[in-house]
DNA sequence: TTCTCATACTGCACTCCGCAGTATTTCCGA
DNA sequence: TCGGAAATACTGCGGAGTGCAGTATGAGAA
């Protein structure tokens, strides 16, 4: 038996998930480039972050593949392009569905000075962990601005709450467990002597304790 | 008085969150590009992944800006080089911990398949759903090896299991949060009509609940 | 009427990635 | 002891994606 070429699946055409996430938002209702960048930035940001930039470039891609026609458009003398999903976009959505996803990645600079902390003070590290703390409760306050504007009447799209609901819990979610995670490593190295120097602090006893949990 | 120029703090000399990353790693150690990458895979990618690519054009980079010195070795006929940090690459890496990290991002594809779930059908949402959970489990399972073999006699960087111990605990819970949520995912969705029908699921009852779980 | 903010983009340089390609060495089993 | 697979050690190329600067017009508020 071969060991794993499963080759990484090759996407739908080549497409990039980008060019599915604009997809899946036309597939909506037809939308400006700039109306696209904000909405990405409202929602899709929480979980397939992209700069504005590329928000420009890439429905004229889906253009090129017939996924979407663009059609341009005048307010006074400021020109606009407005993009529609096509039935072949349709299509190409559904098909997208089911392939496996990419893996999850984060980044997550603020860990890599939490792990590279005994280069520098403990100073420094509490400095860190507080402001990974308040980056959480900073995104939960706006997880609940963004719940909030769902419930209202006038919400843009009260047929797909369920799947808001479904995405929005996993985020606040996360969040929480962050927040909660740099409240407890707050008060750990509380304790110690130096960054590079943890004092009588049993750190044995969380990894055995995370090795069990993990496994099990 | 001009509005908001406080220009994105511009990184360290302008060096990347990769150079630190692996700046971080020299400052243990002389590493060749080889054993970096493998030490990458193994520690960084849960909160820095890069392509293995990157890590051979990196270091050249710390070795034009004088931070670490490249030694050209061989194993018989096959050439090798040994990057090796310098005192001025510890300074910087000193430095770098003082400056605010950047902001937390995530790609995850399959929630993008998740949020546009009502393009398709209720068969291709909880195919995805339970492809989340699998990841998640086997990623609690590679943490658990991975903290069995830190706790191990043998182990590399003894002196440095506190800093593990703080930073894989936040991935145990993560990916513990993950799993939890997947699983009340699917749960709730069984209970559903069609991707784009929720039947009776009283998703305004989460909703609501959600929004004074994030701002509380 | 002037100023600010929102709208609506393009170009450029750079980072980063995936893939393919090219060697050599080491190890393990037949 | 020989052969093949896996590990070691890289480079080149094209394309995706980013950040920044730059260029307009329109709408609303002071």
């Amino acid at each position: 038996m071969p060991t794993v070429p499963p080759p990484e699946p090759s996407r739908q055409g080549g497409r990039s998930a980008t060019a599915f996430a604009l997809l899946g938002l036309l597939s909506l209702r037809p939308w400006t480039t700039y109306e696209l960048a904000r909405q990405v930035r409202r929602s899709l940001n929480w979980f397939w972050p992209r700069a504005e930039r590329q928000l420009y470039d890439e429905p004229k891609r889906l253009v090129a593949g017939g996924l979407a026609t663009a059609a341009k458009e005048h307010t006074g003398m400021r020109p606009r392009t407005v993009y529609k999903i096509t039935p072949l976009g349709r299509h190409a959505l559904k098909r997208w569905l089911d392939e496996p996803a990419a893996a999850r990645t984060s980044e997550f600079e603020a860990m890599l000075k939490v792990f590279f902390a005994d280069a520098g003070s403990l100073a420094q590290l509490v400095t860190t962990l507080s402001a990974i703390q308040h980056e959480a409760t900073d995104r939960l306050a706006e997880l609940a601005v963004l719940t909030g504007q769902a419930l209202a009447a006038d919400a843009p799209f009260p047929k797909r709450l369920h799947l808001g609901a479904l995405t929005v819990r996993l985020h606040v979610e996360q969040e929480e467990a962050i927040a909660r995670w740099a409240g407890w490593a707050l008060d750990q190295v509380s304790g110690w002597k130096a960054a590079d120097d943890p004092g009588a602090w049993d750190y044995q006893g969380v990894l055995r304790d995370l090795a069990t949990r993990a496994s099990g």
